[in-house]
DNA sequence: CTCCGACTGTCAACGTCGTTGACAGTAGGA
DNA sequence: TCCTACTGTCAACGACGTTGACAGTCGGAG
C-alpha cells in the first residue's frame, strides 16, 4: 500500500536502506535472483522501486550487498588434521534445512552473472581452498584442496540444488561415518 | 523432438523448426537460459518470436527440448567394480573443455526453474545413482551412491561453474590418481 | 527570520522481455 | 471452385530493470 505518510517527517537514509536491505535478502534467500524483482522488494519494504536502485546501484549490486555466503566451515577447518574431515562434513550435514543451505544454492544458481560468480569464487577459494593448502602435507596440496572443496560443495549442492531425498533423509552420523573417509583419502599425506 | 503425424503438412514446418532448434541449442549452451532471449533465437533462426513460442510452447520448453546432458558417465558406469572409480573421474576430467561440461554448468543454474531442476535431477537419478545403486555391495548402498554422484558433480561444479583454476589446469593423470581414492573410499565396500 | 543547496522519496517513461491473439498467405482435398 | 488447415507476421500486453525529471523536507549560512 502506498498511502502517504500521515506525519510527512523525513525518514532517515539509513533506515531506509535497511528496510530494502532486510527485504531484499528475505527475498532473495526464499525466491533466488532471478525470480525475486526489484518491485517486489521494494513493495515489501515500503518504498520506491527507483530508491532501491538509487540506494544499491543495480539488482546485482544489491544481491552481492544482501546475500552473504555464512562462513560455515570457517571453525571446522581449524580442527586437528585426523578430525578435519569429520568436521567439516559435520558442519555441511548440519547446514540441512537452515537458510545458510537456502543461499549458497541461491548464489550457486546465480554465479552466471559475472560478478556474482567471481564473488562466490573468491569466497570459496579464500574461504576454504587456500586455508585448506595450508595445512596439507606431501604432493599436490592445491589440487588435493580443490578437490576436497569439490567433495564439500558437491554434498551443499545434492542437498540445496538436487534436493537428493536419500541425502536429506539420512542420519547425520550416518553421512559423516561415511563421506568423512572420501575426505580423508584427500586429507591425510600419502604414504 | 515429435514431428507432426505424416499428415498434411506444410513443408518448411519441419526444416524452421530444426532451425530454431540448433540456433536454441547453440545459443542456449554459449549463454545460458536466462541471459538468451526468444527474440534473439527467432533472428539466429530467420523466424519470428511468436512462431518459436507456438512451435516450441514457452522458452522453458524450448529449453528442455534442445539443451540435452549428455550421457558422459554412462560407458565408464559399466568398468568393473575395481576400475570404476578411475574411470569415472576420467570421463569427468575429459569434459574439460567440451560443450558437453558447458551444458552441465547451463542446466545447473537453471534449475531454479521447476520443470529444469526436475529433469537434472531424473537425469543424475536414473543415470548415475541408480546405477551404481545396482552395482555397490555392502551397508548403505543409495546412500553411497549419492555421495558418489555428489563427488564427481562436485568436480563438474568445479570445472564448469566455478572455472577452478588448479583443477582446470591440472593433468589429467595428477586428477585421476588423486581423485579417484577418494571415490574409492565409497565404491569399495567397507570391512 | 529567510533562503539555499542537499537529501529523500515519487512518478512517468524507456527499452526489453516472454507470451498472446488477430490476421494474411498458401497449399491440398472436396 | 471453395474450404480448411497450416505457416508465418504483426502489434500489443503486462512485467521487468533502470533512468531522469520533479516534489517535499531538512540543516545550516546569510
Amino acid at each position: 500500500m502506498q498511502l502517504p505518510e500521515s506525519s510527512p517527517f523525513q525518514e532517515s537514509s539509513a533506515a531506509t536502506r535497511k528496510r530494502i536491505a532486510e527485504a531484499a535478502a528475505q527475498l532473495f534467500s526464499e525466491q533466488g535472483f532471478e525470480k525475486t524483482s526489484v518491485r517486489s522488494i521494494a513493495a515489501a519494504a515500503g518504498a520506491d522501486a527507483a530508491l532501491v536502485i538509487r540506494y544499491f546501484g543495480s539488482k546485482e549490486d544489491l544481491f552481492l550487498a544482501t546475500i552473504q555466503l555464512h562462513r560455515a566451515f570457517e571453525q571446522a577447518l581449524q580442527a586437528p588434521l585426523p578430525d578435519l574431515a569429520v568436521q567439516l562434513v559435520g558442519a555441511a550435514v548440519q547446514m540441512r534445512g537452515t537458510r545458510a543451505l537456502r543461499v549458497y544454492g541461491v548464489l550457486m544458481r546465480a554465479s552466471g552473472n559475472k560478478k556474482v560468480g567471481h564473488s562466490l569464487g573468491e569466497a570459496i577459494e579464500d574461504g576454504m581452498i587456500q586455508p585448506l593448502v595450508k595445512r596439507l602435507q606431501g604432493a599436490d596440496a592445491r589440487v588435493r584442496s580443490s578437490l576436497i572443496a569439490a567433495q564439500l560443495l558437491g554434498l551443499l549442492d545434492a542437498l540445496a540444488l538436487r534436493g537428493d531425498e536419500a541425502l536429506l533423509a539420512a542420519a547425520e552420523p550416518t553421512l559423516v561415518s561415511v563421506y568423512a573417509p572420501a575426505l580423508n583419502a584427500l586429507i591425510l599425506p600419502v604414504p
